[in-house]
DNA sequence: GTTCACGCTGAATCCGCCC
DNA sequence: GGGGCGGATTCAGCGTGAA
């Protein structure tokens, strides 16, 4: 364990995990010492019955005790109490990123106005891979949303722009990133095989957070630990860490993880850019932006068959609905068919090729 | 101007856009009178100085008065207000779409929690082409978030899964959207040549949110109306709107844009349909036709199980009696089993799934 | 070694009608 | 309004093991 001294008397204990309630170890910590705060608190999902997928295998959901709280006012108390201790932590420079999803995040993002913090921009880690709704009830929950903010406004805050705009391709980095959930070899489990957490964070995120937003030799306090992501990922950069987990079990698992790190070598850093496909453009698409009308005709590339647009960007034949691949089968009586260079419209007289519209949009996407 | 008849004396003024504070407007209104409500309230951008493109060009910012708060209880204050007035306006069923970004949303979301509303998903609106970050302070704000609340919980709102997934070319809609923000032709102008509004939203977007949680002749309310992008969508879509707008100027540009709309095809609007929609057909009528005769051995997709059909509509397998689903369930050790998609029947040496007779009869009560 | 089929799983506020 | 029960509902990625 190596230690620091501050202008106080009190040490700051690097790269170690605290045991403990969060709230009370900050407040034992000399203030205005750390750099940066990244922030994974319980989401409060307020979770009822069971969930089956449709195979009928059943979602191991978050029921953990620590997940649980009685109202949002104290959920509210529990969130301005931490704010307020990490607050007094951060230096005059400082910042601090809280992840977080709807059922949590807009408590939190008040509460982080409240408390005097200053948003700098709100992020959204699009999933790759999120669990679909197995029920057809709402939207596939595809995103978490972090929160980034400095100290107070005014605040001198960190920002590698330069970073990554490299990291990104040379493009400015946007306030969407793509990265796919933890899992794989990344998730680490417990002696039985099952996970060793419930919402282990991927690497990735806090790679990316870590890097924009901090220099190496940095402090970076984590005072949702868990198994150590924050950790791991800080130490990989070279930058220090200080972890606060009240859970023995979690703390076991992250110290054994920690320890097997090292610092990075500059090529790994490289191999999670490339990989990139064109991107998929639904036909609806076309429609809700306006390129097609619903109602409108199209025609088949052999003009022997026509099918009318509806409003969900289906088509509608002779005795026939479906997407416009399913159409073009039916019609042609084939096994299958690429609608997307089958169907033509129409515009000042001349027909045109669905396609078109779809490079006009990938054109758009690549900007 | 269309007017409706609810249950109390008060006349709806549908399709026509009403001047004044929302509030006070909201209070005139009939209580429980309206299916959704979309609203795009000021954001509170807080703004200081200006703006320059890297070659020295102004940004044309919004700091229009509607959009000055002196402060966070101030704006908490008006969003609590008009969240009320709506809510109340509400029917049972109805939901609400709020549209936001970091600087508003937060206060948004806790306050719609704190209201009574249930949160359904926060969508994100992914833009395509976003404003770049000229000083290179920050990431690129790509993004804004919308929020989807049911009045409360429990509320059965409006959700078009199949046409929404057909949207999305066969998969599941997710909680992040792309689609570009409102330029060329779209984007309303006054007489000047100078934008009509300073946030006028994408016709796709609420083209994508009509769809998805409204049917033809819902009513939807917009509160803060502008330049009337949720009422052009409506009229497109054969629903019915209220617009509310205290600007002058706005409404008259809306007026006139909504004037000019036409109403797509009933054909077009008619959209992919759930299953649930279909109606319900008692496996015993299977029996009672003929189609099925009492003693016939039904066989297991999996062919692992095989039952005998009793003159009830009931089967009965190894140790166990009960419904098409009763005993499929039992069979596999499930929680839940679809009879329909379990069972099979052999006809002329084929195995054919019972799902195909519930078709056939479907078809008839079609005709 | 390579490919393919199949199984498993992930921060989830996940049903609705009829009696 | 509560209980019973019919029956509708999933995407991407990794790991395993057979071919």
């Amino acid at each position: 364990m190596t230690t620091t001294k501050t202008k106080g008397a009190t040490a700051l204990p690097l790269n170690t995990i605290l045991s403990g309630d969060c709230i009370e170890v900050m407040n034992s910590l000399p203030e205005a010492s750390v750099d940066l705060i990244f922030a994974d608190p319980p989401y409060n999902l307020q979770l009822k019955g069971q969930l089956h997928r449709p195979d009928n295998s059943q979602v191991d959901a978050v029921d953990d005790h620590w997940d649980q709280f009685s109202s949002f006012g104290v959920y509210d108390q529990f969130t301005r109490a931490w704010l307020k201790a990490a607050h007094r932590l951060l230096k005059p420079n400082g910042a601090i990123w809280v992840i977080g999803s709807y059922h949590n995040i807009f408590r939190v993002g008040s509460a982080l106005q409240d408390a005097g913090y200053w948003i700098l921009n709100d992020v959204v880690w699009r999933k790759s891979n999120p669990m679909p709704n197995f029920r057809g009830k709402r939207f596939t929950n595809a995103h978490e949303t972090m929160i980034w903010a400095s100290k107070s406004e005014g605040g001198k805050y960190t920002f590698n722009y330069e970073a990554l705009k490299a990291l990104n391709e040379g493009i400015q980095m946007r306030s969407d990133w793509v990265l796919p959930i933890c899992t794989g070899h990344e998730r680490l489990k417990d002696e039985n095989g099952d996970k060793a957490h419930p919402t282990q964070k991927p690497e990735s995120l806090l790679h990316r957070v870590l890097i924009g937003s901090t220099n190496p030799g940095d402090v970076i306090l984590d005072p949702f630990f868990g198994t150590g992501t924050t950790g791991a990922v800080a130490k990989m950069l070279g930058r220090e860490f200080i972890g606060i987990e009240r859970e023995e079990s979690y703390r076991k698992v992250a110290e054994k993880r920690i320890s097997k790190v090292r610092k990075f070598d500059r090529e790994a850093l490289e191999v999670s850019a490339s990989k990139r496909a064109e991107p998929r453009v639904p036909f609806g698409q076309l429609v809700e932006r306006g390129m097609l009308r619903p109602g409108e005709e199209l025609y088949s590339m052999n003009q022997r068959h026509k099918a009318k647009v509806r409003a969900d960007g289906t088509l509608v034949g002779d005795n026939v609905k479906g997407s416009i691949h399913q159409v073009g089968a039916h019609l042609e009586n084939a096994p299958s068919c690429n609608g997307w260079t089958y169907w033509c419209f129409k515009r000042d007289g001349k027909t045109v090729p669905i396609d078109i519209l779809r490079q006009q949009i990938r054109a758009e996407m690549h900007n």
